[in-house]
DNA sequence: GAAATATATTAGAATATAATGATTAGTCGA
DNA sequence: TCGACTAATCATTATATTCTAATATATTTC
């Protein structure tokens, strides 16, 4: 029903690698809520300061995540709100029951 | 605000791990289309056999897939139709404007 | 039961990804 | 300019993933 094109696998795959990782799936979540400093990040997601900041270079890299510099503190928030789409989702597949969502497997 | 628990985070990571493949998502999109055996698969993905039975028997481990034999045919199928909204994030985000999507970016 | 077909499994090498620790580079305030 | 602070980068090692080729297991047909 829902296919993606041929053409874009390969982009898709690469974007989901981009968030197939416990540490950026958390940023992720994180900053859904609004934008957020790395600092913040450090102590939301409890990963080292320069463990992070891969993470961050890679999605922003990827174009997962944009950043913005003020002062010493750089923030960091979500490219695209289809993002929240795709959390949605995980969430009805991965926490089904809490969610709004009408079926659930079984 | 729509977080995914601390606790479900490994597992929808995990999980985005099982489709974050060029081979795996294209099964994947192919299967929303209804169960097909791994012939077909072989044919529509251009996987050689070994390869793609080792990707669909990760994906079955993971269960992202089920499969059923029928004589000396394994049939696949997607196990949880929830997938189905996945994909469709993914396209809203990764081919913008060819879909019935609401908003897309800009 | 031998040959053919469909699929799975295994072992190994190649490649990609991740974590750690050390270092570097800005920014701020004294 | 010095020291503290925030963040990025680099080099290295560790770990995981992927592909290929060979082999194994069922199933069907003859």
């Amino acid at each position: 029903m829902e296919m993606i094109p041929a053409k874009e696998i390969h982009a898709a795959a690469e974007g989901l690698r981009g968030l197939a990782h416990e540490t950026r799936l958390s940023v992720l979540c994180h900053l859904l809520q609004g934008p957020m400093c790395v600092q913040q990040l450090i102590e939301a997601t409890g990963t080292s300061q320069s463990n992070l900041s891969q993470h961050l270079a890679k999605m922003r890299l990827m174009g997962i995540l944009v950043n913005e510099k003020r002062g010493q503190q750089v923030f960091y928030r979500i490219a695209n709100p289809a993002f929240e789409q795709l959390i949605m989702a995980l969430k009805a597949i991965y926490c089904p029951g809490m969610c709004g969502q009408s079926g659930e497997g079984r």
